[in-house]
DNA sequence: CTTGTTGCTATGATTTTCATAGTAATATGT
DNA sequence: ACATATTACTATGAAAATCATAGCAACAAG
């Protein structure tokens, strides 16, 4: 099997070349933004990341030992685990929404325009790009805002996951 | 020669796919570490990121390629680029500045404390781990902070050159 | 007792990474 | 003139990671 992996003993103090240890990976990147889209289960995860299921195993089990993420089990027969955010994994959304701002700025052409909104509960209007909300000011707290995907982006979703279930 | 790979023609809406397939790689991230830090020479980025010159090399070519990045010529003979920062590539710096503060918050023990400190320039108080001033309150920019860093850290830095130039 | 569901693991070809070494172009010192 | 230093890489080959494809295990449902 593959050697499993986690963050080695840190090397050094940067504190950035310490966060990259642990998610400085493509693939975990995508496991972690679905876990933020609440996707817990294990199939969920390939399907929308387009991994394969190593890649998936692989970095959910790094997740783990690196505690960024648990797994709960929520059927005993068969078993079966969900995979849920700790609460470091949960403070990688700056980073994760950061990332989003710069690939929604910077990586789109501009005709494409944003592929998904975030609305500021606490103001009820439009969050914008952050960090601070760009209706009302205040900094922006995951747990403030509702993600909503435009229609395009949603159906690649939906068609991600049936081509994933078709090809079973 | 290895294959430059900029980031592929996408094929997904999703912008932190987007984004990670320009950005998602640790050694990528720690070249721009270094460029952030005002390190624009090819030995510098080595010397402090510890990087086979190869990577380094193939990091900036992608960089280039992918906008992040621009070679400017300081020397005419012999020939020699340093490397800077494109607005795109200023871009990343909340990235960057929400890795650090996971870095600094979740990838440390307790008595290591923070190994950089940011100065808001606008308030001349600490500015903390963001996205806002800790002081004043007011959104962070990277034109507005200066960053200092622990002697220890310094100290680090100062082997690896060290090291490096001993080496050769 | 066959088919479906979910969550993986096994295999082998390809690609990437890493460590070590070396080259190229020029300046500088003796 | 000639050796040494500086800067920025490139070459090589072994080790590791990745990917696509396939398959398995444990059950449930019909």
């Amino acid at each position: 099997m593959a050697k499993l992996k986690a963050a080695p003993s840190p090397q050094t103090l940067c504190p950035v070349a310490r966060a990259e240890t642990v998610v400085g990976d493509r693939w975990t990147v995508l496991v972690l933004r679905e876990l933020f889209a609440r996707n817990h289960r294990f199939e969920e995860i390939q399907a929308y990341t387009g991994g394969t299921p190593q890649m998936i195993a692989a970095r959910l089990k790094t997740l783990e030992v690196d505690g960024l993420v648990t797994r709960r089990v929520y059927s005993k027969r068969p078993l079966r685990h969900e995979y849920h955010l700790t609460n470091k994994g949960e403070a990688f959304f700056p980073v994760l929404f950061a990332l989003r701002a710069f690939g929604e700025t910077w990586c789109k052409s501009p005709r494409e325009g944003l592929s998904m909104n975030y609305t500021h509960l606490t103001c009820g209007k439009p969050a914008g790009l952050g960090p601070v909300c760009q209706s009302c000011g205040e900094p922006l707290h995951r747990a403030d805002m509702v993600a909503e995907r435009t229609p395009k982006y949603q159906r690649e979703r939906d068609a991600r996951w049936e081509a994933f279930k078709a090809s079973r």
